[in-house]
DNA sequence: ATTACTGCAAATACTTTGCATACCG
DNA sequence: CGGTATGCAAAGTATTTGCAGTAAT
């Protein structure tokens, strides 16, 4: 996605598209690797050296709150962010660490409604060995 | 779910049924909150007063490798434990705060393997406003 | 001029670690 | 006795807050 349609996209949800949002979503669209908050800032301070973890934070809180990005807890006690596209899963290898997004035609998926309760949101992760690390593991077993 | 009971949970896992553990487990066995672990440590520190946050996140640490409690995010920075019991997803209400168990038949929590990798455990979480705090909404309006 | 954004430093919250003591088989 | 569990205090990490400076409208 080009610069320009990143500004459109922020200030068509109201965002003021300052040149530190502009870039940390900037980032987020075209690193879809759910990077965590310290990977963000990391990737973005050789650029940027003025930067601070406080504007990434407070940036994506806006863009969480705009909906615009997604928080993504694949693994307990690490919150990653995600540009928030058509609805996925997400699947992360424990052996290399990788989150893939999934696409699955699932029924829950559309659910406005459970049990009763209304949903406006889900999480469905899996965690487990990605395709790549058992063919890793299966090339090494030969 | 009695305290003899609660012992062979643990023996049958070879986990040393220490006064502490037991008492964490048994809480989490009783109170089916998902409970924090400053929840679960607030709650037993009145009968056990010489107990200390650190046990808890060891007492934790031992039944999560065993496989006999696990680790709900259902909000995002915020781990929380639960009693292994039947797989089920987890709903959590905005408003109130509650997390609900949802038993839903779904297609999704009998898989394997999903895109090639090979799954082993799996988080199903919505959020959204609950049936209760619907229904106190819609009566508060008349 | 007024409002909003940024960045530092301090504060808070959460979790882990090292080590000495206490417990249990 | 010997290994394991416990608890304190300290260290580490992650995140938030207050406030002053800066940029934008």
């Amino acid at each position: 996605m080009n610069r320009e349609s990143i500004v459109q996209l922020l200030e068509s949800k109201n965002v003021q598209a300052s040149y530190h949002r502009l870039k940390i979503l900037e980032y987020l669209v075209n690193h879809r690797t759910h990077p965590t908050v310290d990977t963000i800032y990391r990737s973005l301070e050789k650029e940027i050296p003025t930067l601070s973890r406080t504007t990434v934070y407070n940036t994506l809180k806006v863009l969480v709150a705009k909906k615009i990005v997604s928080q993504v807890t694949v693994e307990e006690n690490e919150v990653r962010y995600d540009y928030s596209g058509s609805a996925h899963l997400h699947f992360k290898c424990r052996k290399c660490g990788v989150v893939y997004d999934i696409f699955h035609d699932c029924e829950l998926l559309s659910r406005k409604e459970i049990e009763g309760h209304i949903v406006d949101e889900y999480h469905i992760n899996f965690r487990g060995t990605c395709k790549k690390c058992v063919e890793a593991a299966r090339a090494g077993a030969n």
